[in-house]
RNA sequence: GGGCCCGUAGCUCAGCUAGGUAGAGCACCGGGCUUUUAACCCGGGGGUCGCGGGUUCAAAUCCCGCCGGGCCCGCCA
């Protein structure tokens, strides 16, 4: 009695494939009330664009829609990002009218997605965007939403009524208007609205101010917003966070709205749990306006985008994720043992698993998987790599030593040489800026009499019998070279690790590090013999 | 006040959608081995599946009630 295998994607697009649609629309948001974080990208980009793809293999007809919310008012606790004064400042006006915090670009939003749909094109995500400021301010059936939301407001304050402990008032106009005067959205009431000229009425709880403002630059509350957007839209799909989730949270509203103000079937759904980020050790959800994130364009700098999209799809959508900047080799790796079980190269004698670590490489690669594995060296090995070089991209020192440490040869394809260097820089990138302490290395410039004095003439002796050994050799290979090194090391040593210990001695200046023969391989060859003869 | 997720070996979790002998990795112990920035191989110990009840020939799995942990909603988005 064993069920088939089916990939948690895979289910969704079947259940939805039932339906027969003539079009999809699947709906996702993200607010940009801070920098874009790679929990975003689980549920807002990632998952959702993989139910598309696998919507369009079966023949339909189904876009991916993000809508960017650029129309809601600046929250305060950006000030964990920006500063209590700027966030006090700005608190309370449209994120579109916000200075950019940084006074690098022309606008917050501006700001926070500058490097955005470049990082979405890398990802290969089919993404159609929209910011909530341009849907107001130009999308027809966004104004006959609205409309409908005023002329039925009765029954719309009657359904948010249900959800509240502070009643709406009966004729409570469900639209926050911009103030003119002191540009604040969330401090003002509508007192009128005239549908012809698309204006409303409005007083600034904020500058006392009163006036008339144009609809198309205010907005509606969020509870309602939700609702009118799948309206606009005609929303069948979107996945969501916990905070929608709740029994009386907006989603439940705008079900109702969607239902009885609108006429239309709410949209399917689908419960997706956060990311956190290790923070002091303690997983702390991420928020972007709180000031906890991995950014999702930090992303294509240390990693490829297929290593997130693997650990997205092979985890469960209901599973709490944590992430930490040194993680990433492991999930490098993670990747790396997919493709090797996905090619066959490495046995998964678990048949589910191997399912779901193929389906999951398979969805990672947006289902055209490559025709060949590129068995690239792993990050880790990267890292040791390019650390000997002095983090600079030199793709000839690279090269070379990745020919010494037989990991290339001529034969190999131009298009791993370019996977590798991809790697090589993303390495490099994550080196400096987030490797923990062990995984550096810093090779001793210069012997001096610290580590001299802590040398005996069996040191000596060892040392010189391995510089012979490479410099009587050419195209010496690893494992041959390890093997000698043992062999001497036991030869002179007992027990036989002290010869380790101070081979990492001289060239690290500590009592372990890297495995070895490979990392004695990344060095100059030259420099390397020197050293052992205790002349450098 | 309400909701969601989680609770299975010391740790991280799989197994639960369709009930059928309790699982993996790590850690630990023993052995092998070359100190490998989380090495590898062989063997081993280890669990009242949070608690209580119910359904059933049979429950980690289904139902009801509790308890514990985390998060969220009841402002705004």
């Amino acid at each position: 009695m064993t069920i088939p295998y089916v990939h948690w994607i895979d289910e969704t697009v079947e259940k939805l494939a039932e339906l027969k649609l003539e079009k999809y629309v699947l709906n996702s948001g993200i607010s940009v009330s801070g920098p874009i974080h790679i929990g975003h990208a689980r549920t807002e980009l990632i998952t959702p664009n993989a139910i598309k793809r696998g919507l369009e293999k079966k023949g339909f007809d189904a876009v991916h829609i993000c809508i960017l919310y650029t129309q809601d008012p600046l929250k305060s606790k950006v000030k964990r990002i920006v500063g209590k004064e700027f966030a006090e400042k700005w608190a309370g006006t449209r994120l579109i009218d916000v200075p950019c915090p940084y006074s690098c670009c022309s606008n917050w939003v501006e700001h926070y997605l500058k490097n955005f749909y470049e990082t979405v094109k890398e990802f290969g995500l089919e993404v159609e965007f929209y910011t909530t400021t341009e849907i107001y301010r130009e999308h027809p059936r966004m104004k006959e939403a609205i409309i409908t939301c005023i002329e039925k407001r009765g029954e719309l304050v009657e359904i948010l009524n249900k959800f509240r402990t502070k009643k709406l008032p009966e004729n409570y106009i469900p639209f926050m208007p911009l103030c003119n005067n002191c540009k604040s959205i969330d401090r003002t009431v509508a007192l009128s609205v005239d549908i012809d000229s698309y204006e409303v009425e409005y007083k600034c709880l904020k500058c006392g101010s009163t006036g008339y403002s144009s609809m198309r630059e205010g907005k509606l509350p969020w509870r309602v917003e939700w609702p009118a957007l799948w309206y606009t839209f005609n929303v069948t799909f979107e996945p969501y966070g916990k905070d929608m989730a709740v029994a009386g949270g907006s989603m439940e509203s705008a079900s109702i709205i969607i239902r009885e103000i609108f006429g239309l079937k709410e949209p399917h759904h689908m419960f997706m749990e956060w990311v956190a980020l290790l923070v002091n050790n303690k997983p702390v959800e991420m928020t972007s306006s709180g000031g906890v994130y991995f950014e999702f364009t930090e992303w294509t700098k240390v990693s490829d985008p297929r290593v997130l999209k693997y650990w997205y799809f092979y985890m469960k959508p209901n599973r709490h994720l944590t992430f930490e900047p040194s993680l990433i080799p492991k999930l490098n790796d993670l990747y790396d043992e997919a493709e090797k079980v996905y090619f066959n190269i490495v046995e998964e004698p678990d048949e589910k698993e191997r399912q779901a670590k193929c389906r999951s490489f398979e969805l990672a690669n947006d289902d055209k998987p490559p025709k060949e594995p590129l068995l690239l060296p792993s990050y880790r090995f990267m890292s040791t790599i390019v650390q000997a070089i002095g983090l600079k991209l030199d793709r000839e020192k690279i090269l070379g030593i990745l020919k010494r440490t037989c990991h290339i040869d001529e034969s190999t394809s131009d298009e791993r040489i370019e996977a590798i260097m991809e790697r090589a820089k993303q390495a490099i990138y994550w080196v400096s800026k987030y490797a923990p302490p062990q995984f550096r290395i810093n090779i001793v410039e210069k012997l001096d009499e610290s580590i001299l004095s802590k040398l005996t003439e069996t040191d000596r002796n060892f040392f010189r019998e391995i510089a012979e050994f490479i410099e009587s050799r050419k195209g010496i290979k690893p494992e041959v070279l390890e093997q000698v090194i043992y062999d001497k090391a036991r030869k002179h040593y007992k027990p036989h690790r002290k010869g380790f210990q101070k081979l990492y001695l001289i060239f690290l200046g500590t009592k372990s590090g890297p495995r070895i023969a490979p990392f004695l391989m990344t060095l100059d060859k030259s420099f390397v013999i020197k050293r052992l003869k205790l002349l450098e």
